[in-house]
DNA sequence: AGGTTAGCATACCCATGGGTATTGGATACT
DNA sequence: AGTATCCAATACCCATGGGTATGCTAACCT
């Protein structure tokens, strides 16, 4: 059964190999990590072998390597596309701010990657490198937008530099509380938490529990 | 030369054994991460050989969760420690926000832990639970501290429960980005991040430049 | 078609390090 | 003192998995 077939089996083109392994590399690294994610089941997720490995990436360090490379990228154009789309300041704002709680919850695979980034990135200058330039990119684009909505009159308790940073970083840190801690951070917790301050900086009242006005 | 001895040499106390292993776990699992951190380096560092761990500890996972667990309490009880010690609200954020900000830059030790128990509660339940403990327990003493400002008639943008969240998440995704981008977030920037949302959730105005008043 | 190359599969190597079994000496017990 | 016990040192085992050398076939060349 399923004897000789017909004929010569047409060979992957090698792009196709490329983006199948380093696909299938982001999911293993996210879930397991780094130093327990084998290469014999990289390949074999992506329907091929270490050899393929092999023949594509210089090796484990390299793929992890082309692995943040691809996300860093992935990441600043998200980031720089989102950008444009502005429409009313507090519909935007509150849009943005449900689609970044969404996002924390309902894929931990983004933030498992992010901590194996900066994990590594604390100990290996290479990956601190890119890592760096990744968060700054993310930064400069937060602070971008904040600037937007600066110059429609949106007052700043803070320039738009270290405002980017705050809601950068915290953004991370309700990211990294969620994957230690589902049960009691979800994602309304977070929308509240991002809510609130961006609300203080922006020198709006707390909503008065109803709707304003 | 140094050869015979007076007679037997004294044995360590078990009880040493255990913390002197212990201190060097943490510094190996901080510098190298769990993978690569090897039980007879951290043996040695303490003075022993493998042996000792094994006497003293289940293996490596146990190792670990003992270092977390040692952790875990060592923070909470600095945590409730400095609620008791406010003065005057002003000043005492002040310095509580200096010393967190530098203690995130001159102690990078604790943050590199912190991001791998992070990384690791993220795929280990065992792990999940301890972790998540120690951040609840964490953002408990913090509303706490918030609380008591609140009675002292501190107003507040959110509930001392969200404000905690939100300055807990605000400081762990500083010390995260200190350790991606050490150059770009240094000490006086986390203070100032750090200085920006207080003022904001407390409503009160930024500093204007120069001292108030 | 015959020959060459490119690229993944296969088989193999071996350093690494967690775990275990055994030993040896110090401490506690009688 | 003699004996039992405890505990860390030592020696050893071996599963693991990154890396390499070789094989094999489709695609390319002429």
């Amino acid at each position: 059964m399923a004897d000789d077939p017909g004929g010569p089996v047409p060979r992957t083109p090698r792009e196709e190999v490329r983006r199948r392994l380093l696909s299938a590399a982001v999911r293993a690294f996210a879930e397991h990590g780094y130093a327990d994610s084998r290469l014999e089941d990289i390949a074999h997720a992506a329907g091929f072998t270490k050899g393929a490995v092999y023949s594509n990436f210089g090796g484990k360090r390299d793929l992890f390597g082309a692995v943040l490379r691809e996300r860093s990228d992935a990441e600043i154009d998200t980031l720089l596309a989102r950008i444009g789309e502005s429409a009313d300041p507090a519909d935007a704002v509150a849009d943005t701010v449900r689609g970044v709680a969404r996002r924390i919850t309902e894929d931990p695979e983004r933030g498992r990657l992010g901590l194996e980034f900066a994990a590594r990135a604390t100990r290996d200058a290479q990956t601190r490198d890119v890592v760096g330039r990744m968060r700054r990119a993310q930064r400069e684009a937060v602070a971008e937008a904040v600037s937007r909505f600066a110059a429609r009159g949106v007052p700043l308790g803070a320039d738009p530099g270290l405002t980017a940073l705050i809601l950068h970083c915290l953004t991370n840190g309700l990211s990294m509380e969620h994957l230690a801690d589902p049960g009691s951070v979800d994602t309304e917790t977070i929308e509240r938490a991002l809510g609130a301050v961006i609300a203080a900086l922006a020198s709006v009242p707390p909503p008065d529990r109803e709707e304003p006005q």
